[in-house]
DNA sequence: CTTGTGTCCTGTAGGC
DNA sequence: TGCCTACAGGACACAA
């Protein structure tokens, strides 16, 4: 469930509490989540960086990393390419605790940093979906393809009704389908995408060419205000989701939302029952009567 | 290039 | 009560 809105808050809350730490090892308890480079490897690289800052594109985590200063081991580890980033992407179900070293194992945790301090980072992620990678800035693109395609965030300042008709005014599918595309609208999943089509009064199955050229510019204000609403509440927290803030907070926005999981409830504008339809193996809701 | 479909993986909700 | 299936979601591989 993480999107833009959560990675950010996670992002915002985890800086503090990382930056300046040293990774001093590294518990891999399920390899698979390990994307990058093999799990004996990533340990090896991983341990003895210093986060220095704490970096996000899209639904992607960035921990900026450098080598650790005084000890001479570092300098061996110089002459190795240099591996920089840390990229963390939750996916459905990943969040991030920093806790107390002596913290027992999590339900569902998959990795523990161990960092400086007595303290430490523990991806926990059910559904094993997520992902961790090490990454040289240079070998970003080749390693994670996602992120070297990635589109302007809705939040970016050029994020506009021009750019989102040149990437999509052609385009024969769904409109809906579309946003959920990282190389058209970076950060954005399922239920921000629900609620940017709310409130530009678009339905979530139009296809995307005949969309009217005055739908543009109100979809894309949408979706960078339904962005900034997003982050201003924290994220949203669904009553079964796993998305919680670093300290195990919920979010705030779920108050907000205006048709994602209501299907069934009354419009928030005019009381018509909200909808859900099927659009490529995912759920979409939208109210008959506001969205045309 | 574009589009749709299946897969990864697991817990949980709902049906019977 | 307990088993079974469907579903949830993001990214990507793949076929047409």
């Amino acid at each position: 469930m993480p999107e833009l809105p959560e990675v950010e808050t996670i992002r915002r809350e985890l800086e503090p509490l990382l930056k300046g730490r040293r990774i001093v090892s590294v518990n891999v308890l399920r390899p698979d989540i390990v994307g990058w480079p093999k799990p004996n490897a990533f340990k090896r690289l991983v341990a003895g960086l210093t986060i220095v800052e704490l970096a996000r594109r899209g639904k992607y985590l960035l921990l900026r990393l450098k080598p650790g200063l005084q000890n001479a081991e570092c300098r061996t580890r110089n002459a190795e390419p240099k591996q920089n980033l840390l990229v963390i992407h939750l996916r459905l179900s990943g969040h991030l605790k920093v806790m107390d070293s002596r913290a027992p194992v999590q339900r569902f945790e998959r990795i523990r940093f161990r960092l400086s301090g007595r303290r430490v980072l523990v991806f926990v992620e059910p559904r094993v979906l997520g992902r961790v990678y090490l990454v040289s800035e240079d070998r970003l693109p080749s390693v994670l393809k996602g992120l070297q395609e990635m589109g302007l965030e809705p939040i970016h300042r050029d994020f506009d009704a021009g750019y989102l008709k040149d990437k999509v005014g052609h385009r024969r599918s769904s409109i809906k389908g579309l946003l959920l595309d990282q190389s058209i609208a970076a950060g954005i999943g399922n239920i921000y995408s629900d609620e940017a089509l709310f409130r530009s009064g678009i339905r979530p199955e139009r296809t995307a060419h005949r969309l009217r050229r005055a739908e543009y510019p109100r979809l894309a204000r949408a979706l960078r205000e339904v962005l900034r609403d997003g982050i201003r509440h924290m994220g949203t927290t669904m009553s079964d989701s796993r998305y919680q803030r670093p300290k195990g907070m919920p979010g705030g926005f779920q108050k907000h939302l205006m048709v994602f999981d209501r299907e069934g409830e009354p419009c928030r504008v005019c009381s018509t029952v909200i909808k859900s339809c099927r659009i490529g193996n995912r759920t979409s809701r939208y109210c008959p009567k506001c969205q045309t």
